[in-house]
DNA sequence: TGTACATCAGTGAACGCGCGTTCACTGATGTAC
DNA sequence: TGTACATCAGTGAACGCGCGTTCACTGATGTAC
């Protein structure tokens, strides 16, 4: 019964459905969890049907790598349009920082598969990395420059300085998301987080 | 020839050499790189010989990131002792905590695979974990309380400062070795290390 | 000093697992006439 | 409107892989007498 919950020989989508069943899988297992087999099980195609759509495991990984990237740039957009707009400049941009790094640290917690899967692209590397305009190293990069344009942060601190906010909130990310913190209680959890940033941007100078 | 580089039926220490054998694997591979079949195979014994000695694979990962901490935790307190003990007591806390801060990364970088391994350990908590008196976590916090003791850092900030100094750590520790950073040129990395540092010093206030 | 025996470390064959990937195939689809 | 045919999506059996773990075993060791 391999065709169980279709009833044309074609599936209708199977491209998309695979990607589906395989986000669902990186959701609730990481990308360990991926497997082709299981994808195609639950598409509820025969155990090779995924090759006419992906090279191979990779490229679905890879794919919902990208989903998952697209996800958090997304959520971090909204939450740049969510800072009210009769800040100080300087508060702004703060502000703006702050709720970046609430986004990241909450996406890794309500979704920590996903989140792994979305550093798990061994191949990629950031440095030689084509970055689109809404790719959250930019919007990052973006909130930075704005502090520095209004004098929050000298011009001199300004390189390097994406790496020091995304150190943070990404150790922050895995410590509590899966690593030795996870099972704090939420309530701490609120306040370490707003720790963590407060340090960071008080040392963003 | 399963005997091979051993003339004696029993093994001189076979625990041992098990031990050193998933060490070197975890150093090449990570974690999921230790298998025990390739331990055994390494030590030279048949594929079942490990179970004299470990309950199972989970428990030889066990004794190698116990391995993998007591590594990390010595080359802390080195850091810790070569620190000038001329310096002014807000310095000299703060000089410890920028040592602590480097030796993390430099182990990351050094030993990505023995990093990784050390931080598998899914059913260890550290928020209910006895902590020994050399533990990572228990230094970084005398440091911390060295800090407030010589008015660097405001008593009201003391809690989760811990986390937050971590956090910047683990997270650069983890883009630089094993993620999207790895690949990034020597002089540049130690250049990102010291601002990170620097950032999160300036922010313990 | 020598021998019987209990202990237990190491053996090697076997089981069952799920995986990624390949291959020749077959069934459905749509297009050209 | 109807038919031949090319296309290609999905099939299912098969291959080879390495793994963790179990089991009845055998060989070496040291202790008690």
């Amino acid at each position: 019964m391999t065709r169980a919950g279709r009833s044309t020989y074609h599936h209708p989508d199977l491209r998309a459905a695979l990607l589906e069943h395989g986000i669902a899988l990186a959701r609730e297992g990481g990308p360990e969890a991926v497997s082709l087999r299981d994808v195609q099980r639950r598409a509820g195609v025969s155990n090779s049907a995924a090759y006419r759509h992906y090279a191979d495991r990779a490229a679905l990984l890879d794919a919902i790598a990208e989903r998952a990237n697209a996800d958090l740039s997304g959520r971090m957009q909204t939450a740049l349009d969510a800072v009210p707009d009769d800040l100080a400049p300087v508060e702004a941009a703060r502000a703006r920082l702050r709720g970046l790094g609430r986004v990241y640290v909450g996406f890794a917690l309500a979704e920590p598969g996903l989140f792994a899967t979305a550093f798990g692209d061994r191949d990629k590397d950031l440095l030689v990395h084509q970055h689109a305009g809404d790719d959250p190293y930019v919007l990052l990069g973006r909130c930075l420059d704005d502090l520095v344009a209004a004098g929050g942060l000298e011009p001199g601190h300004r390189p390097w300085s994406e790496v020091a906010a995304w150190s943070a909130v990404h150790g922050l990310a895995v410590l509590l998301g899966v690593g030795p913190l996870r099972g704090m209680a939420p309530a701490d959890r609120e306040t370490v987080i707003e720790r963590v940033l407060d340090v960071l941007i008080a040392g963003l100078t």
